[in-house]
DNA sequence: GCCAACGTTGGC
DNA sequence: GCCAACGTTGGC
């Protein structure tokens, strides 16, 4: 799951109560369906800082809520209001999201390219932008075997 | 349903 | 700030 650290950080996180947010803001479809469809408590999560220096993987993180209904899309005064979505017939959701474990060094897109066995990392790839992608059990497996975590 | 115009994302 | 690679919108 990516956020720009100017918006919503690892710090922010680890600062939040229970260490825990719900992952507001997304209106975009396949990132939704990611969220409702796959997302289940338990679940492992990584958290992307993306447009930061570095990009990179922050903190490894756990899905404690499933999908409800995203309420900031029903606030004229949210940044990511959205009129279409109406409380009786909900268009956008999210899902909580509890810290686990963070990184001593932010895991650089750099460092994953390099990465042996994540070459087809949908994260990698030119044009990726969704801000909700899956992660196979292989990589996930790579990622948290790399030395960068505290 | 097509597709041009427009808006957004995000690495660089 | 640039711009490629998308996703969305809306006229037709």
């Amino acid at each position: 799951m990516k956020s720009e650290p100017s918006a919503f950080s690892i710090e922010d996180l680890k600062k939040a109560e229970n260490q825990t947010t719900s992952w507001d803001g997304v209106r975009n479809y396949q990132a939704r369906n990611f969220m409702r469809d796959k997302m289940r408590v338990g679940d492992g999560v990584l958290f992307y800082h993306s447009s930061a220096n570095p990009s990179g993987i922050a903190a490894g993180c756990s899905i404690v809520r499933e999908a409800y209904p995203d309420h900031t899309a029903w606030d004229p005064e949210n940044i990511h209001y959205d009129p279409k979505s109406l409380p009786e017939h909900p268009i956008w959701y999210m899902v909580d999201v509890k810290l686990i474990k963070t990184c001593r060094e932010i895991i650089s897109l750099e460092k994953l390219r390099k990465t042996h066995g994540l070459k087809n990392m949908m994260v990698l790839k030119k044009g990726s932008r969704l801000s909700v992608q899956p992660v196979t059990p292989d990589e996930w497996k790579i990622i948290m075997n790399l030395p960068e975590w505290e």
